[in-house]
DNA sequence: CATTAAATTGAGACATAGTCGCATTAAAAG
DNA sequence: CTTTTAATGCGACTATGTCTCAATTTAATG
């Protein structure tokens, strides 16, 4: 069904659905968790495919554009995704020390931060919380 | 006073305060808003100072440390910087067509953000908050 | 199926942000 | 003033991502 989601986002915007792009949203969906451009470029490139790394990197914004991921974070200067799927949206805590990605939601959040755009006149389309700190375990 | 809280974190650490930091640390203090590392040092340049690129990008983690500045945005692959001052912690609103930046503060949302860190058993130590979207003049 | 126009591709050059090693210089302690 | 230690500038280097362009693929049409 996801793939479906990009043929009709492909088709709408005039594009063509090509193999290789076809390829990249597979591997993505067999994706457990985030995942960044250059890491999935080289596990496609392990498996044997010939992908090349420019369009690993053109085809995630079409990805983003019609919804199928969702950039996460934006650490160490490179950008982390990870796949919608059946997923609800959420946000992350980062433990500084470990590493560890505790994902949550809250629909309080969620709500007070559409009623804090209507005091500012803004039309919120997405956003990006991180909390950094330190894990239960890291905290001891 | 900020000069002050430089000079005894840079003493606890063992560094020392040298001429250079402290020209970066007044630069800094002179500028409104937000700022990026390169900008910061392509400006120093052009008011004549010899301080050098290395220099720059070495002393904001150190500032960053002492709590003088806070990492606001990270975006188009770039970190964003600002003072922190006298002003209070708070989040940003980002237009994504004219670039405009809405900075807000809801002690509701921080309080929020506590307890769910808590329910995770972690300990929260800074967060950054982004809302992507359209201000009002270009919603319409 | 063959033709064709438009979009996509891979390769590698290029861009940008940031980091690092090392010889030289500056700070501060005695 | 001397000594020790840290900081600096320079430029090479790394990482992440973007771009150009010739060659290829797609999909629409006949
Ligand atoms: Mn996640
Ligand atoms: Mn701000
Ligand atoms: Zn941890
Ligand atoms: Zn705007």
């Amino acid at each position: 069904m996801e793939r479906q989601k990009f043929k009709e986002y492909v088709a709408t915007k005039g594009l063509k659905l090509t193999k290789k792009r076809d390829d990249i949203l597979d591997e993505i969906l067999t994706t457990e968790g985030h995942f960044d451009p250059e890491e999935l470029f080289i596990r496609m490139k392990t498996k044997g495919s010939k992908v090349s790394r420019a369009s690993v990197y053109r085809t995630i914004p079409l990805l983003l554009e019609c919804g199928l991921i969702e950039e996460v974070e934006r650490i160490d200067k490179h950008a982390h995704y990870e796949k919608v799927l059946g997923k609800q949206h959420h946000d992350h805590m980062i433990c500084m020390k470990c590493g560890k990605v505790i994902e949550f939601f809250s629909p309080t959040l969620e709500m007070l931060q559409s009623e804090l755009c209507q005091k500012e006149s803004f039309t919120g389309i997405r956003h990006n919380l991180e909390i950094l700190g330190y894990c239960g375990r890291c905290s001891k």
